[in-house]
RNA sequence: GGCGGUAUCGUCUAGGGGACCAGGACGGAGCCCUCUCAAGGCUCAAACACGGGUUCGAAUCCCGUUACCGCUACCA
Protein backbone atom coordinates (compact mmCIF):
# COMPACT_ATOMS: atom_id res chain seq x y z
CA UNK A 1 0.00 0.00 0.00
CA UNK A 2 1.53 3.36 -0.76
CA UNK A 3 1.55 5.94 1.90
CA UNK A 4 2.30 9.45 0.46
CA UNK A 5 2.70 12.64 2.88
CA UNK A 6 2.61 16.48 2.06
CA UNK A 7 4.57 18.36 4.62
CA UNK A 8 4.88 21.82 4.71
CA UNK A 9 5.77 24.46 7.11
CA UNK A 10 3.43 26.71 8.23
CA UNK A 11 5.48 29.98 7.34
CA UNK A 12 3.23 31.47 5.24
CA UNK A 13 -0.24 31.33 3.55
CA UNK A 14 -0.67 27.79 1.57
CA UNK A 15 1.60 28.26 -2.00
CA UNK A 16 0.76 27.23 -5.38
CA UNK A 17 3.94 25.48 -5.55
CA UNK A 18 2.85 23.64 -2.06
CA UNK A 19 -0.83 23.47 -3.60
CA UNK A 20 0.83 21.18 -6.73
CA UNK A 21 3.23 19.43 -4.79
CA UNK A 22 -0.21 18.54 -2.28
CA UNK A 23 -2.00 17.90 -5.71
CA UNK A 24 0.65 15.05 -7.10
CA UNK A 25 0.68 13.77 -3.49
CA UNK A 26 -3.12 13.31 -3.93
CA UNK A 27 -3.30 12.29 -7.60
CA UNK A 28 -0.97 9.12 -6.87
CA UNK A 29 -2.84 8.49 -4.26
CA UNK A 30 -6.21 8.40 -5.50
CA UNK A 31 -4.85 6.86 -8.93
CA UNK A 32 -2.42 4.08 -7.44
CA UNK A 33 -4.19 3.70 -4.21
CA UNK A 34 -3.03 3.92 -0.74
CA UNK A 35 -3.17 7.31 1.99
CA UNK A 36 -2.29 10.62 1.33
CA UNK A 37 -1.30 12.05 4.80
CA UNK A 38 -0.45 15.50 5.93
CA UNK A 39 2.42 16.63 8.21
CA UNK A 40 2.91 20.48 9.64
CA UNK A 41 6.03 20.97 9.85
CA UNK A 42 6.43 23.47 12.44
CA UNK A 43 9.66 22.87 13.98
CA UNK A 44 11.08 26.22 13.29
CA UNK A 45 9.10 27.94 16.27
CA UNK A 46 10.13 31.62 15.15
CA UNK A 47 8.64 30.98 12.18
CA UNK A 48 5.67 29.02 12.48
CA UNK A 49 2.49 30.15 13.51
CA UNK A 50 -1.08 29.02 14.22
CA UNK A 51 -2.74 31.03 11.56
CA UNK A 52 -0.33 29.37 8.80
CA UNK A 53 -1.19 26.33 9.89
CA UNK A 54 -4.87 27.15 9.58
CA UNK A 55 -4.54 28.71 6.24
CA UNK A 56 -3.09 25.52 5.15
CA UNK A 57 -5.41 22.85 6.32
CA UNK A 58 -8.05 25.85 4.53
CA UNK A 59 -6.43 25.70 1.30
CA UNK A 60 -6.07 22.23 1.09
CA UNK A 61 -9.36 22.35 1.85
CA UNK A 62 -10.76 24.52 -0.47
CA UNK A 63 -9.03 22.53 -2.92
CA UNK A 64 -10.64 19.53 -2.11
CA UNK A 65 -6.97 17.87 -1.17
CA UNK A 66 -8.74 15.78 1.67
CA UNK A 67 -6.12 14.07 3.71
CA UNK A 68 -6.05 10.49 5.34
CA UNK A 69 -5.62 9.86 9.17
CA UNK A 70 -5.04 12.34 11.76
CA UNK A 71 -2.71 15.16 11.00
CA UNK A 72 0.85 14.68 12.10
CA UNK A 73 2.72 18.12 13.80
CA UNK A 74 6.33 17.32 13.77
CA UNK A 75 6.96 20.01 16.87
CA UNK A 76 5.42 16.93 18.90
CA UNK A 77 7.47 13.79 18.11
CA UNK A 78 10.84 15.96 19.37
CA UNK A 79 10.91 12.92 21.61
CA UNK A 80 11.02 10.34 19.08
CA UNK A 81 13.79 12.19 17.17
CA UNK A 82 15.74 12.62 19.71
CA UNK A 83 15.41 8.97 20.61
CA UNK A 84 16.39 8.32 16.71
CA UNK A 85 19.44 10.43 16.92
CA UNK A 86 20.40 8.89 20.13
CA UNK A 87 20.22 5.27 18.52
CA UNK A 88 22.81 6.77 15.67
CA UNK A 89 25.16 7.56 18.50
CA UNK A 90 24.90 4.41 19.79
CA UNK A 91 24.93 2.20 17.02
CA UNK A 92 28.27 4.88 16.39
CA UNK A 93 26.77 5.75 13.14
CA UNK A 94 26.97 9.40 14.69
CA UNK A 95 28.74 11.52 17.30
CA UNK A 96 29.41 13.93 19.42
CA UNK A 97 30.76 17.28 18.05
CA UNK A 98 31.79 19.76 21.35
CA UNK A 99 33.17 22.78 18.03
CA UNK A 100 31.13 25.54 19.00
CA UNK A 101 29.29 27.61 16.06
CA UNK A 102 32.12 30.58 16.50
CA UNK A 103 34.84 28.18 16.18
CA UNK A 104 33.08 26.36 13.16
CA UNK A 105 32.22 29.93 11.43
CA UNK A 106 35.90 30.71 12.21
CA UNK A 107 37.06 27.98 10.33
CA UNK A 108 34.55 28.23 7.68
CA UNK A 109 35.85 31.88 6.81
CA UNK A 110 39.79 30.46 6.92
CA UNK A 111 39.43 28.41 4.40
CA UNK A 112 36.86 30.03 2.26
CA UNK A 113 39.69 33.10 2.68
CA UNK A 114 42.09 30.52 0.77
CA UNK A 115 39.77 29.23 -1.44
CA UNK A 116 39.07 26.17 -0.33
CA UNK A 117 35.41 25.11 0.10
CA UNK A 118 35.07 23.97 3.75
CA UNK A 119 33.86 21.12 5.24
CA UNK A 120 33.96 19.82 9.01
CA UNK A 121 37.06 18.07 9.45
CA UNK A 122 35.91 15.33 11.70
CA UNK A 123 38.42 16.64 14.72
CA UNK A 124 35.76 15.50 17.49
CA UNK A 125 35.18 12.06 15.81
CA UNK A 126 39.10 11.50 16.81
CA UNK A 127 38.87 12.79 20.12
CA UNK A 128 40.25 10.28 22.71
CA UNK A 129 37.84 7.83 24.73
CA UNK A 130 39.00 9.45 28.13
CA UNK A 131 39.09 13.00 26.61
CA UNK A 132 34.95 12.26 25.40
CA UNK A 133 34.64 10.93 28.53
CA UNK A 134 35.67 13.87 30.16
CA UNK A 135 33.73 16.54 28.25
CA UNK A 136 30.57 14.37 28.46
CA UNK A 137 30.74 14.04 32.60
CA UNK A 138 31.56 17.95 32.76
CA UNK A 139 28.08 18.74 31.03
CA UNK A 140 29.86 20.47 28.00
CA UNK A 141 27.84 21.44 25.33
CA UNK A 142 27.46 19.67 21.78
CA UNK A 143 26.10 18.53 18.85
CA UNK A 144 24.96 15.48 17.68
CA UNK A 145 27.19 14.78 13.68
CA UNK A 146 26.28 12.05 11.12
CA UNK A 147 29.11 10.74 10.55
CA UNK A 148 29.17 10.06 6.70
CA UNK A 149 30.62 7.16 5.06
CA UNK A 150 32.72 6.10 2.72
CA UNK A 151 31.37 5.68 -0.57
CA UNK A 152 28.51 7.27 -2.83
CA UNK A 153 24.78 7.62 -2.42
CA UNK A 154 22.61 6.65 -5.20
CA UNK A 155 18.98 6.70 -5.43
CA UNK A 156 16.55 5.93 -8.71
CA UNK A 157 14.56 8.66 -8.61
CA UNK A 158 10.80 8.39 -10.04
CA UNK A 159 11.10 11.47 -12.07
CA UNK A 160 14.60 12.21 -12.70
CA UNK A 161 16.09 8.56 -12.35
CA UNK A 162 19.61 7.68 -11.15
CA UNK A 163 20.71 10.12 -8.94
CA UNK A 164 24.21 9.83 -7.53
CA UNK A 165 26.01 11.89 -5.10
CA UNK A 166 29.68 11.10 -4.06
CA UNK A 167 29.66 10.77 0.08
CA UNK A 168 33.01 12.44 -0.10
CA UNK A 169 30.97 15.92 -1.34
CA UNK A 170 28.74 15.67 2.01
CA UNK A 171 30.45 17.00 5.24
CA UNK A 172 29.24 15.38 8.30
CA UNK A 173 26.55 17.17 9.02
CA UNK A 174 24.19 17.97 12.64
CA UNK A 175 21.33 15.77 13.05
CA UNK A 176 20.82 17.15 16.82
CA UNK A 177 21.45 20.70 18.29
CA UNK A 178 23.55 21.46 21.55
CA UNK A 179 19.65 22.13 22.95
CA UNK A 180 19.09 18.46 22.09
CA UNK A 181 16.40 19.72 19.07
CA UNK A 182 16.69 17.95 15.95
CA UNK A 183 17.79 19.05 12.34
CA UNK A 184 15.63 19.14 9.28
CA UNK A 185 16.75 16.29 7.95
CA UNK A 186 16.78 13.98 11.23
CA UNK A 187 13.24 15.22 12.22
CA UNK A 188 11.90 14.47 8.45
CA UNK A 189 13.70 10.57 8.22
CA UNK A 190 12.27 9.90 11.51
CA UNK A 191 8.70 11.14 10.96
CA UNK A 192 8.64 9.47 7.69
CA UNK A 193 10.09 6.06 9.40
CA UNK A 194 7.17 6.32 12.02
CA UNK A 195 4.23 7.21 9.35
CA UNK A 196 5.67 4.79 7.23
CA UNK A 197 5.83 6.68 3.96
CA UNK A 198 6.71 4.48 0.97
CA UNK A 199 7.44 7.16 -1.83
CA UNK A 200 8.68 11.14 -0.57
CA UNK A 201 7.63 13.34 -3.45
CA UNK A 202 8.54 16.96 -2.74
CA UNK A 203 9.96 19.66 -4.61
CA UNK A 204 13.22 18.85 -6.50
CA UNK A 205 14.74 22.04 -4.04
CA UNK A 206 14.96 18.65 -2.08
CA UNK A 207 17.50 16.28 -4.33
CA UNK A 208 20.37 17.59 -2.37
CA UNK A 209 18.90 16.50 1.09
CA UNK A 210 17.78 13.40 0.09
CA UNK A 211 21.65 11.22 -0.02
CA UNK A 212 21.80 12.46 3.76
CA UNK A 213 18.64 11.43 4.52
CA UNK A 214 19.08 7.82 2.46
CA UNK A 215 22.09 7.77 4.83
CA UNK A 216 20.25 8.50 8.18
CA UNK A 217 17.59 5.77 6.95
CA UNK A 218 20.52 3.22 6.18
CA UNK A 219 22.19 3.98 9.85
CA UNK A 220 18.69 3.39 11.48
CA UNK A 221 18.36 0.24 9.79
CA UNK A 222 15.04 1.26 8.27
CA UNK A 223 13.55 0.23 4.78
CA UNK A 224 14.31 3.19 1.88
CA UNK A 225 11.20 4.85 0.70
CA UNK A 226 11.25 5.91 -3.19
CA UNK A 227 11.76 9.23 -3.84
CA UNK A 228 10.40 11.32 -6.61
CA UNK A 229 11.63 15.20 -6.95
CA UNK A 230 9.25 17.32 -8.32
CA UNK A 231 10.17 20.69 -10.82
CA UNK A 232 9.85 23.94 -9.13
CA UNK A 233 7.26 26.84 -10.24
CA UNK A 234 8.69 29.14 -11.00
CA UNK A 235 7.48 33.71 -11.49
CA UNK A 236 7.35 35.27 -15.20
CA UNK A 237 10.64 36.15 -14.93
CA UNK A 238 11.97 32.93 -14.16
CA UNK A 239 12.49 33.26 -10.77
CA UNK A 240 11.39 31.09 -7.93
CA UNK A 241 7.79 32.56 -7.49
CA UNK A 242 7.41 35.41 -4.47
CA UNK A 243 5.46 38.28 -3.46
CA UNK A 244 6.82 40.00 -6.31
CA UNK A 245 5.31 37.94 -8.69
CA UNK A 246 1.22 39.26 -7.55
CA UNK A 247 -0.74 36.57 -6.03
CA UNK A 248 0.87 33.19 -5.06
CA UNK A 249 -1.49 32.02 -2.88
CA UNK A 250 -3.78 29.77 -3.45
CA UNK A 251 -6.47 32.01 -1.17
CA UNK A 252 -5.71 34.65 -3.45
CA UNK A 253 -7.23 32.81 -6.27
CA UNK A 254 -9.82 31.66 -4.58
CA UNK A 255 -10.74 35.37 -3.56
CA UNK A 256 -10.47 36.16 -7.29
CA UNK A 257 -13.20 33.63 -8.34
CA UNK A 258 -10.80 31.42 -9.53
CA UNK A 259 -12.86 27.42 -8.97
CA UNK A 260 -10.63 25.17 -7.19
CA UNK A 261 -11.25 22.55 -9.80
CA UNK A 262 -9.29 25.54 -12.36
CA UNK A 263 -7.04 25.52 -9.82
CA UNK A 264 -6.07 21.80 -9.66
CA UNK A 265 -6.43 21.65 -13.28
CA UNK A 266 -4.11 24.26 -14.25
CA UNK A 267 -1.53 23.27 -11.49
CA UNK A 268 -1.57 19.65 -12.98
CA UNK A 269 -0.20 21.02 -16.38
CA UNK A 270 2.67 22.30 -14.34
CA UNK A 271 4.98 20.07 -14.17
CA UNK A 272 2.61 16.51 -15.87
CA UNK A 273 1.04 16.34 -18.94
CA UNK A 274 -1.55 12.91 -19.68
CA UNK A 275 -0.43 13.10 -23.12
CA UNK A 276 -2.84 13.25 -26.22
CA UNK A 277 -3.12 17.15 -25.71
CA UNK A 278 -5.76 16.60 -23.55
CA UNK A 279 -5.72 20.11 -21.36
CA UNK A 280 -9.03 20.47 -19.82
CA UNK A 281 -10.20 17.56 -17.08
CA UNK A 282 -12.52 17.50 -14.12
CA UNK A 283 -10.84 16.28 -11.17
CA UNK A 284 -11.80 12.87 -11.84
CA UNK A 285 -9.84 12.67 -15.02
CA UNK A 286 -6.92 13.94 -13.57
CA UNK A 287 -7.68 10.86 -11.23
CA UNK A 288 -7.91 8.44 -13.75
CA UNK A 289 -5.16 9.99 -16.03
CA UNK A 290 -2.30 10.54 -13.72
CA UNK A 291 1.14 8.63 -14.12
CA UNK A 292 4.44 8.86 -12.96
CA UNK A 293 5.56 8.79 -16.78
CA UNK A 294 3.72 12.35 -17.57
CA UNK A 295 5.75 13.57 -14.49
CA UNK A 296 8.39 16.51 -16.25
CA UNK A 297 11.83 17.21 -14.59
CA UNK A 298 11.27 21.04 -15.91
CA UNK A 299 10.48 24.17 -13.85
CA UNK A 300 7.67 25.60 -14.85
CA UNK A 301 6.25 29.10 -15.07
CA UNK A 302 3.06 30.21 -13.61
CA UNK A 303 0.94 32.05 -16.08
CA UNK A 304 -1.87 33.56 -14.72
CA UNK A 305 -3.44 33.89 -18.44
CA UNK A 306 -3.30 30.43 -19.04
CA UNK A 307 -5.32 30.06 -15.37
CA UNK A 308 -8.02 32.26 -16.63
CA UNK A 309 -8.17 30.77 -19.39
CA UNK A 310 -8.77 27.14 -17.61
CA UNK A 311 -10.99 29.09 -15.24
CA UNK A 312 -13.10 29.95 -17.98
CA UNK A 313 -13.70 26.67 -19.41
CA UNK A 314 -14.56 25.06 -16.10
CA UNK A 315 -16.59 27.67 -15.88
CA UNK A 316 -18.77 26.53 -18.93
CA UNK A 317 -18.21 23.08 -18.33
CA UNK A 318 -19.98 23.81 -14.70
CA UNK A 319 -24.42 23.80 -14.62
CA UNK A 320 -25.43 27.44 -13.73
CA UNK A 321 -27.37 25.72 -11.04
CA UNK A 322 -23.60 24.46 -9.47
CA UNK A 323 -22.42 27.78 -10.14
CA UNK A 324 -25.51 29.52 -8.55
CA UNK A 325 -24.44 29.64 -4.97
CA UNK A 326 -20.76 30.63 -5.40
CA UNK A 327 -22.44 33.40 -7.30
CA UNK A 328 -24.64 34.49 -4.66
CA UNK A 329 -21.99 34.56 -2.17
CA UNK A 330 -19.47 36.56 -4.25
CA UNK A 331 -22.69 39.09 -5.51
CA UNK A 332 -23.30 39.18 -1.58
CA UNK A 333 -19.79 39.73 -0.86
CA UNK A 334 -19.38 42.57 -3.39
CA UNK A 335 -22.41 44.01 -1.84
CA UNK A 336 -24.81 43.81 -5.39
CA UNK A 337 -27.62 41.62 -3.73
CA UNK A 338 -28.49 39.80 0.00
CA UNK A 339 -29.06 36.05 -0.21
CA UNK A 340 -32.54 36.34 0.23
CA UNK A 341 -33.22 38.49 -3.10
CA UNK A 342 -32.77 35.03 -5.11
CA UNK A 343 -34.92 32.71 -3.09
CA UNK A 344 -37.71 33.51 -4.41
CA UNK A 345 -35.79 34.17 -7.74
CA UNK A 346 -34.00 30.99 -8.18
CA UNK A 347 -34.91 30.38 -11.91
CA UNK A 348 -34.41 34.14 -12.95
CA UNK A 349 -30.72 34.01 -11.12
CA UNK A 350 -29.81 30.77 -13.18
CA UNK A 351 -30.91 32.40 -16.29
CA UNK A 352 -28.34 35.27 -15.64
CA UNK A 353 -25.93 33.04 -14.55
CA UNK A 354 -26.59 31.67 -18.09
CA UNK A 355 -26.07 34.72 -19.82
CA UNK A 356 -23.05 35.97 -18.21
CA UNK A 357 -20.67 33.18 -17.57
CA UNK A 358 -19.98 31.98 -21.21
CA UNK A 359 -17.92 35.87 -21.12
CA UNK A 360 -16.47 35.37 -17.73
CA UNK A 361 -13.40 34.01 -16.60
CA UNK A 362 -13.70 34.25 -13.41
CA UNK A 363 -16.70 34.33 -10.86
CA UNK A 364 -15.90 38.20 -10.10
CA UNK A 365 -16.15 38.50 -14.21
CA UNK A 366 -19.54 37.59 -13.40
CA UNK A 367 -20.06 39.59 -10.65
CA UNK A 368 -19.12 42.85 -12.74
CA UNK A 369 -21.28 42.10 -15.51
CA UNK A 370 -24.17 41.99 -13.24
CA UNK A 371 -24.84 44.98 -11.68
CA UNK A 372 -26.52 46.25 -14.76
CA UNK A 373 -29.43 43.49 -13.72
CA UNK A 374 -29.39 43.86 -9.95
CA UNK A 375 -29.50 47.19 -9.65
CA UNK A 376 -32.85 49.59 -9.84
CA UNK A 377 -30.97 52.18 -11.94
CA UNK A 378 -27.78 52.28 -14.20
CA UNK A 379 -25.30 54.84 -14.68
CA UNK A 380 -24.16 55.56 -17.86
CA UNK A 381 -20.86 54.57 -19.35
CA UNK A 382 -19.21 58.19 -20.68
CA UNK A 383 -17.87 56.43 -24.12
CA UNK A 384 -21.43 54.61 -24.50
CA UNK A 385 -22.88 57.57 -24.35
CA UNK A 386 -20.60 59.69 -26.84
CA UNK A 387 -20.24 56.74 -28.76
CA UNK A 388 -24.02 55.59 -28.85
CA UNK A 389 -25.70 58.55 -28.48
CA UNK A 390 -24.07 61.02 -30.16
CA UNK A 391 -27.33 62.96 -31.47
CA UNK A 392 -29.86 63.72 -29.05
CA UNK A 393 -32.67 64.34 -30.93
CA UNK A 394 -32.30 61.83 -32.83
CA UNK A 395 -31.90 59.03 -29.94
CA UNK A 396 -35.06 60.51 -28.54
CA UNK A 397 -36.50 60.04 -31.26
CA UNK A 398 -35.64 56.60 -31.99
CA UNK A 399 -35.93 55.05 -27.91
CA UNK A 400 -39.38 56.28 -27.30
CA UNK A 401 -40.63 54.50 -30.49
CA UNK A 402 -38.70 51.59 -29.71
CA UNK A 403 -40.29 52.04 -26.16
CA UNK A 404 -44.13 51.73 -28.09
CA UNK A 405 -43.02 49.28 -29.91
CA UNK A 406 -41.69 46.75 -26.86
CA UNK A 407 -44.52 47.80 -24.89
CA UNK A 408 -46.73 45.95 -27.51
CA UNK A 409 -44.95 43.29 -27.79
CA UNK A 410 -46.13 39.80 -26.72
CA UNK A 411 -45.87 37.38 -24.72
CA UNK A 412 -42.49 39.36 -23.50
CA UNK A 413 -40.07 36.80 -24.95
CA UNK A 414 -37.35 36.97 -27.46
CA UNK A 415 -38.37 35.85 -30.43
CA UNK A 416 -41.51 37.92 -30.36
CA UNK A 417 -39.31 40.92 -30.11
CA UNK A 418 -36.66 40.35 -32.24
CA UNK A 419 -39.39 39.89 -34.61
CA UNK A 420 -40.58 43.27 -33.72
CA UNK A 421 -37.01 45.33 -33.60
CA UNK A 422 -35.98 43.72 -36.91
CA UNK A 423 -39.56 45.03 -38.66
CA UNK A 424 -38.93 48.48 -37.60
CA UNK A 425 -35.31 48.39 -38.02
CA UNK A 426 -36.42 47.47 -41.79
CA UNK A 427 -38.72 49.89 -42.00
CA UNK A 428 -36.24 52.68 -41.09
CA UNK A 429 -34.26 51.33 -43.84
CA UNK A 430 -31.36 50.72 -41.28
CA UNK A 431 -29.05 47.83 -40.02
CA UNK A 432 -30.31 46.61 -36.48
CA UNK A 433 -27.51 47.14 -34.71
CA UNK A 434 -28.22 50.91 -35.17
CA UNK A 435 -31.41 50.04 -32.83
CA UNK A 436 -29.62 47.69 -30.91
CA UNK A 437 -26.16 49.54 -29.85
CA UNK A 438 -28.47 52.67 -28.54
CA UNK A 439 -30.79 50.26 -26.58
CA UNK A 440 -28.33 48.58 -25.04
CA UNK A 441 -27.01 51.64 -23.47
CA UNK A 442 -30.41 52.66 -22.50
CA UNK A 443 -30.68 49.37 -20.42
CA UNK A 444 -27.00 48.72 -19.39
CA UNK A 445 -25.70 51.95 -19.30
CA UNK A 446 -22.67 50.10 -21.88
CA UNK A 447 -21.95 49.19 -25.16
CA UNK A 448 -21.25 45.41 -24.40
CA UNK A 449 -23.71 42.93 -23.11
CA UNK A 450 -25.05 39.44 -23.86
CA UNK A 451 -27.58 39.88 -26.64
CA UNK A 452 -30.52 42.26 -26.43
CA UNK A 453 -33.70 39.92 -26.62
CA UNK A 454 -31.63 37.76 -23.81
CA UNK A 455 -31.30 41.20 -21.99
CA UNK A 456 -34.26 42.30 -21.99
CA UNK A 457 -35.94 39.36 -21.42
CA UNK A 458 -33.60 39.41 -18.04
CA UNK A 459 -34.80 42.54 -17.32
CA UNK A 460 -38.70 41.80 -17.73
CA UNK A 461 -41.08 44.72 -19.41
CA UNK A 462 -41.54 46.67 -16.73
CA UNK A 463 -37.81 47.52 -15.61
CA UNK A 464 -36.78 47.43 -19.75
CA UNK A 465 -39.55 50.41 -20.03
CA UNK A 466 -38.20 51.82 -17.33
CA UNK A 467 -34.91 51.95 -17.78
CA UNK A 468 -35.79 53.88 -21.47
CA UNK A 469 -37.49 56.24 -19.66
CA UNK A 470 -34.96 57.00 -17.39
CA UNK A 471 -32.91 57.12 -20.65
CA UNK A 472 -35.54 59.64 -21.86
CA UNK A 473 -35.22 61.98 -19.12
CA UNK A 474 -31.42 61.99 -18.77
CA UNK A 475 -31.17 62.43 -23.20
CA UNK A 476 -33.84 65.03 -22.39
CA UNK A 477 -32.35 67.27 -19.60
C1' G B 1 33.83 28.06 -5.56
C1' G B 2 32.09 22.72 -4.82
C1' C B 3 28.15 19.36 -5.69
C1' G B 4 23.50 18.25 -7.90
C1' G B 5 19.52 19.22 -11.33
C1' U B 6 17.44 21.20 -15.93
C1' A B 7 17.59 22.70 -21.20
C1' U B 8 11.56 21.93 -27.72
C1' C B 9 7.55 28.19 -29.97
C1' G B 10 7.15 34.36 -25.29
C1' U B 11 4.53 30.52 -21.73
C1' C B 12 2.61 25.21 -20.49
C1' U B 13 3.86 21.01 -23.18
C1' A B 14 3.72 16.33 -27.03
C1' G B 15 7.88 13.85 -28.69
C1' G B 16 11.32 8.46 -25.78
C1' G B 17 16.51 6.96 -33.46
C1' G B 18 13.32 7.09 -39.11
C1' A B 19 5.92 8.40 -38.73
C1' C B 20 8.75 15.72 -37.33
C1' C B 21 10.98 20.96 -43.04
C1' A B 22 8.50 19.12 -34.92
C1' G B 23 2.06 18.39 -32.86
C1' G B 24 -1.53 20.61 -29.14
C1' A B 25 -2.79 24.59 -25.67
C1' C B 26 -2.31 29.79 -23.49
C1' G B 27 -1.06 34.49 -25.22
C1' G B 28 -0.55 37.45 -30.10
C1' A B 29 -2.28 38.61 -35.32
C1' G B 30 -6.16 37.89 -38.95
C1' C B 31 -10.73 35.88 -40.93
C1' C B 32 -15.69 33.71 -40.22
C1' C B 33 -20.13 33.88 -37.26
C1' U B 34 -22.75 38.29 -35.45
C1' C B 35 -27.02 43.47 -32.55
C1' U B 36 -22.18 44.68 -29.12
C1' C B 37 -19.00 41.68 -26.00
C1' A B 38 -17.82 36.91 -25.24
C1' A B 39 -17.99 31.85 -26.65
C1' G B 40 -17.12 28.94 -30.98
C1' G B 41 -14.81 27.75 -35.89
C1' C B 42 -10.75 28.57 -39.34
C1' U B 43 -5.84 30.62 -40.62
C1' C B 44 -1.00 32.81 -39.63
C1' A B 45 3.63 34.14 -36.97
C1' A B 46 6.47 31.51 -33.30
C1' A B 47 10.90 26.45 -30.79
C1' C B 48 14.52 21.41 -30.81
C1' A B 49 20.64 26.44 -26.34
C1' C B 50 25.71 25.60 -28.66
C1' G B 51 29.73 22.25 -30.20
C1' G B 52 31.45 17.50 -30.84
C1' G B 53 30.51 12.42 -31.27
C1' U B 54 27.55 7.36 -31.90
C1' U B 55 24.44 5.88 -36.17
C1' C B 56 22.72 4.64 -42.85
C1' G B 57 19.70 8.19 -39.94
C1' A B 58 19.20 12.30 -33.72
C1' A B 59 14.71 16.90 -30.97
C1' U B 60 15.32 11.90 -29.29
C1' C B 61 21.61 8.26 -27.17
C1' C B 62 26.84 9.84 -25.28
C1' C B 63 30.50 13.75 -24.07
C1' G B 64 31.75 18.71 -23.47
C1' U B 65 30.38 24.06 -23.34
C1' U B 66 26.95 27.69 -22.00
C1' A B 67 22.73 29.40 -19.38
C1' C B 68 19.35 28.90 -15.55
C1' C B 69 17.79 26.72 -10.89
C1' G B 70 18.75 24.28 -6.19
C1' C B 71 21.82 22.75 -2.09
C1' U B 72 26.30 23.90 0.26
C1' A B 73 23.39 26.34 8.46
C1' C B 74 23.28 24.04 15.55
C1' C B 75 16.68 27.00 8.62
C1' A B 76 12.92 24.13 6.86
Amino acid sequence: MHRLRFAPSPTGYLHVGGARTALFNWLFVKHYGGQFLLRVEDTDRARSTEASTRAIFEGLEWLGLAWDEAVVHQGANLAQHRADAQRLLERGAAYRCFCTPDEIEARRREAEASGDAFKYDRRCDRLPADELARRVAAGMPFVVRFRVPDGETSWDDVVHGVITFPNKDIEDFVVLRSDGTPIYNMAVVSDDIAMRITLVMRGDDHISNTPKQIMLYEALGAALPRFAHLPMIHGVDGKKLSKRHGATAVGDYRHMGILPQAMLNFLALLGWSPGNDIEVMTVPQMIELFSTEGLSKKAAIFDPKKLEWMNGQHLSLLASEALAPLVTDALTNAGLATADQFTSKRAWLIALIDLLKVRSRTIDDIVRQAAPYLSAHVSYDPEAVAKQWKDRPTTVELLSSLRNTLAAIEPWEPPAMEEALRTQAEQRGVGAGKLFQPLRVALTGLTVSAGIFDVLALLGRDRALARIDDALNYLRS
